[in-house]
DNA sequence: ATCGCTTTTGCAAGCGTGTGCAAATGCTGC
DNA sequence: GCAGCATTTGCACACGCTTGCAAAAGCGAT
């Protein structure tokens, strides 16, 4: 029951007297045609309704204006806030972004870059899990750009953007000292993932080299919930940390209210908590959380203007520095 | 600097030793082509790493399997939830999420309306703004399916799913009532959605109905700090009201943490609070915030199911109910 | 082998656009 | 009026795919 078809641009051309080609230019930026003729046009296509067509358009110039978004839990902070961000600076180069959720399965990043091949999409953005090597030279082979956000993969031809997680680490471990603490712990996720390793071993080896003892803990994934528990399991212990670096915000508010609520204990007096992300809720009156900035901004930025770039694949590394921010959960500062 | 463009149809088919047609009837479903070829198709595709062009399939059979959906913020916790349930069920139906991020300036709707007509979408759904009526006619008539979620609007055609908001706002009153609240008061943003005025409007109605007085204030946009603000206004009056329903979990967050840190109020002892979406910061016991539930799930639910209906535009009004979850931030229970 | 039937296959037209090329047009200066 | 040049225009092909149609192939029964 397809009603009536869009309007072709030969309908266009027809009512104002042109041909289709004088069509197609004056939707063209820089093709040549004359005032008159694009000032006819125009009219008729604003009568008509016009809008070009980009599927075919994007078949012919063999570029579709699509960049892929490959995100996993795109409802948590940190992932929203980076998906906008992204969005909105894609629109503003004329790009529109494709989402693309990925969940825990096997393969389900391949699958996502699979469909943003079938969609010829220009590039794909990779914010979470990793994709096959061989689905990712099939895509490079064929001119896709390929940007990968806090996942560290060797293999090169990706835009790979990263933090330093490690050296942040290292930072958060001197306020703690600064603070008085003296026995530290790291909460982590079960995730497994580069950076967010990268953050514990940075945490333990510089706790190390200032000879205090880390303990880590890991479980679940990274949330609200998965911090409770590790509150649970850190705060009972005999040893008692009197500092934490949470992996995540997330995780980090999920053991703050544990802590309060559960242990009574009072922060940052008792105890300095440190996270990592600066979601919005890190701000919250509730939380005063202090901890590291992912420039969501600047990511964003990178990233589109690498996109935009047309000299063949640069040097493809962006280490970017974490801002600490910091607020009312560490002692001093 | 193309380096090589993707492999297509011909070549297939070309390795397999068949007809461009069969390699199209292969990826096809339902399509008549033998067992054997199949196979013998799926061999050479798999071998020269195929995948089918959606720009071309799209232009062809007059469905591109875009779908575009348009909002605004969309790092809020409510609309990352909604939009992550959207692209998963969209995508198990084998869609394509197009993700527009609009502002608040004028037209804004409208642009990305149009975008979604350039690439010829299936649908459109909206999630925040207007769009102007000669677009939506212009997108009707194209047979591209409209969405309206929340946003309520008196044009037949597309489908408009929205809450119970007033009728919703007439129960939380009663709640209040139940826990010997007098004073009541409504936390509202400036925005004046439909949605949000739906509830002011319930809510002021119920509260006349059982003879109690209820405040209006408003301020700013929808989030956190305009609930602090909000908090300021209304807990400085001398007639102090002793139960609030915050027009949105955001404002409610915010309005609690001013409460209990300005002005060491404790909740729900000396103040009731109530908010409505049911974010998940809702269920954090630092607030513990009780709260109607968007029934996220079954709005996507119906919104897919909806756009996969081929029978011609049906009824295009539903209403759901929206639950009240029962936490700590009022008495009794 | 022949017929009648069903299933499978290839041909070719078409979807809406961009663009190289050659023809047409306009303009300037004599 | 005309040569010389720059600008504008139209034609026609290409992009990769789907699909109606008719030809071909398979197959069981006579």
């Amino acid at each position: 029951m397809t009603s009536k078809l869009y309007i072709s641009a030969q309908e266009v051309a027809e009512r104002a007297g042109v041909s289709r080609s004088a069509v197609s230019r004056t939707f063209t930026p820089g093709a040549s045609v004359a005032p008159e003729t694009r000032r006819r046009v125009m009219e008729a296509a604003e009568a008509l309704g016009y809008q070009v067509n980009h599927l075919a358009r994007g078949l012919m110039r063999n570029e579709s204006g699509i960049v892929c978004l490959i995100v996993s839990e795109v409802a948590t902070p940190y992932r929203s806030a980076l998906l906008s961000m992204l969005t909105q600076k894609l629109q503003n180069v004329g790009k529109v972004a494709m989402l693309v959720n990925t969940d825990r399965s096997d393969g389900s990043v391949d699958r996502a870059l699979k469909q943003a091949i079938r969609y010829r999409a220009d590039a794909s953005i990779i914010m979470s899990g990793l994709p096959d090597k061989s689905i990712t030279q099939l895509c490079l082979k064929n001119g896709q750009r390929l940007v990968l956000i806090n996942r560290d993969d060797d293999q090169a031809g990706p835009l790979r953007i990263n933090l330093d997680d490690y050296e942040a680490a290292a930072r958060v471990v001197t306020a703690f000292a600064r603070a008085g603490c003296r026995r530290l712990a790291f909460a982590n996720s079960q995730a497994g993932t580069p950076s967010l390793m990268a953050r514990e071993h940075g945490f333990v080896d510089a706790a190390k080299r200032l000879g205090l003892e880390a303990i880590v803990e890991r479980y679940g994934w990274t949330g609200y919930g998965a911090g409770q528990v590790l509150a649970q399991r850190l705060l009972t212990r005999q040893d008692r940390p009197d500092a934490v670096f949470c992996a995540t915000d997330l995780l980090a508010c999920g053991f703050m209210d544990a802590a309060r609520r559960q242990f009574s204990i009072s922060i940052p007096d008792q105890l300095c908590v440190a996270g990592f992300d600066d979601i919005e809720q890190a701000s919250w009156t509730s939380y005063d959380l202090t901890t590291f900035a992912q420039p969501v901004d600047v990511i964003a930025n990178e990233a589109v203007r690498w996109l935009e770039d047309n000299r063949p694949q640069q040097p493809t590394r962006i280490q970017l520095h974490a801002n600490l921010v910091w607020r009312g959960s560490i002692r001093g500062g």
